[in-house]
RNA sequence: GCCGUCGUAGCUCAGUGGUAGAGCACUCGGCUGUUAACCGAGCGGUCGCCGGUUCGAAUCCGGUCGACGGCGCCA
């Protein structure tokens, strides 16, 4: 044993050779372990990196202890750091003294593994470097969205995750049960924020919301967090910019904070996210038909994009791609309609490739008339809405807003295979565990 | 909700009607420069579950549960 030591040098500091010949100290986890007989090789990982540690029965004295360690036992090592050919990184720490913080059992997760294993041990998976570089990247993506709203004026709100009401008519909610009352968790913050906006004026958020649908894809949780935000006097044109901005604003930042960890989860393609600046692409869903049909794709005006489409559409833009004016019909009540065309609507769906929809957004209808008329349309209690249609009642005044599916963000940005590896704890259709 | 695939050792899988297999992990032994170390030995199973066909079922049939992949719906 060793005495403790107040500092601990970060692995990566190793690596980049900054203590060549220095004796260090480092804590953290076996990431792998060789034993050849009075010798042993310890791959060290802390949160910063892999180093190699080599300790023989002559340099260390608790040798005996440390020879039969298992996978993912936490240690400290001292020792002197030696730039190495034969080590894993190039440079090795040789143990003068190991300190056995706690000898681990049989970890659950070996070399070789299933999705429902790991999903399964979610908990100890994210222990791998791909979680830990994904993850990395998305506290990046939570700080860039706040300081993006932030800097641009707009106020942090918050509203209840327990409401009485649905936002939009389509989708399932999930009831809960209020001391005998019905209801559920929230699906968006809008319809508080277009209570709050005549307050506090330009304001966003970044919460959790919740779909019961049972959706069976790469890209739908039924929990994620939901980035939105509603300002008054903001009209269509300015809300297309806003968003534009705030995705630059996030691509800007993961560029500079996470390169190494981008350049691992895109295996090395970094051209796409670095031609990631403004002006995005932006075509109206007229348009978007139009090259649909050219495509050979069989898509009628008036009908939703399916993922065949949205897939076709990101495919023809080397960017993301703005689609805006969309029949009235397939999108929500509270959309305005276009002044130059009310058969449309001051709406955009922003599309990237691998995930499709990012960003949904609209200018809001303010007329009362018209969207009670809309409600009735889709058999909605009128009633529910009561508080919120005093919102158009008092003081009505222009406003936009969207949302942003969070974990879509990050799915695009790390190009990974399935949205539930963007989020640490995933919550699908058929998973609710650990 | 619809379509499809798969459930065999702790993990990853092979096994198409006749005594349950491999690699890895783990345990023991060997090895002073390993790179997913290597060599030898050992431990390890209600073949998801229920029923049926058969002299005999991991294998064929029916049902059921679970997971995964895709579509639809959405962010």
């Amino acid at each position: 044993m060793h005495e403790k030591h107040a500092e601990y040098t970060d692995v990566n500091e190793i690596l980049k050779g900054e203590h060549t010949g220095e004796k260090v100290c480092i804590r953290g986890w076996i990431h792998r372990t060789r034993n050849i007989g009075s010798m042993v090789f310890l791959n060290i990982r802390d949160p910063t990196g892999v180093v190699q540690v080599m300790a023989s029965s002559d340099s260390v004295e608790n040798y005996e202890e440390i020879k039969p360690l298992l996978l993912e036992s936490s240690v400290e090592v001292c020792g002197e750091v030696a730039e190495d050919r034969r080590a894993p990184g190039g440079y090795e720490v040789r143990a003068s003294g190991v300190n056995v913080i706690h000898a681990a059992g049989v970890f659950p997760i070996q070399e070789d593994h299933s999705v429902e294993h790991l999903l399964d041990n979610r908990h100890l998976w994210l222990r791998s470097t791909y979680m830990r570089d994904i993850l990395t990247v998305r506290s990046t993506v939570f700080g860039a969205i706040h300081e993006y709203f932030r800097a641009n004026g707009y106020k942090e709100f918050q509203s209840p995750i327990l409401t009485p009401l649905a936002c939009e008519g389509g989708s399932t909610l999930f009831p809960v049960d209020y001391f005998g009352d019905e209801v559920y968790l929230a699906q968006s913050w809008q319809l508080y924020a277009e209570a709050a906006i005549f307050s506090l004026g330009k304001i966003y958020t970044m919460a959790p919301s919740f779909r019961a649908e049972k959706s069976r894809t790469a890209r739908h949780l039924t929990e994620y967090w939901h980035a939105e935000t509603e300002a008054p006097w903001l009209e269509f044109d300015g809300l297309v910019e806003l968003a534009e901005g705030m995705v630059c604003n996030v691509v800007k930042r993961v560029l500079e904070n996470n390169r190494e960890e981008l350049e691992r989860l895109r295996g090395g393609d970094m051209d796409y996210l670095l031609r990631v600046k403004s002006p995005f692409h932006r075509i109206t869903y007229q348009e978007a038909i139009h090259k649909l049909n050219e495509a050979g794709l069989d898509i009628e005006y008036g009908d939703d994009f399916g993922a065949p489409h949205e897939r076709e559409l990101t495919d023809i833009y080397d960017k993301p791609v703005f689609v805006t004016h969309y029949p009235q019909e397939i999108k929500a009540f509270y959309m305005k309609r276009a002044p130059e065309d009310e058969s449309k609507v001051l709406g955009f769906d922003l599309l990237v490739p691998h995930v499709g929809e990012l960003i949904g957004g609209s200018q809001r209808e303010t007329d009362i008339g018209a969207m009670e008329s809309r409600l009735q349309g889709e058999g909605e209690d009128i009633t529910r809405y009561g508080w919120f249609l005093d919102t158009r009642r008092y003081g009505s005044v222009p406003h936009s807003g969207f949302g942003l599916g969070v974990e879509r963000l990050v799915t695009w940005l790390c190009s990974l295979e399935h949205i539930r590896d963007s989020i640490p704890f995933p919550r699908t259709p058929n998973r609710y565990r650990p």
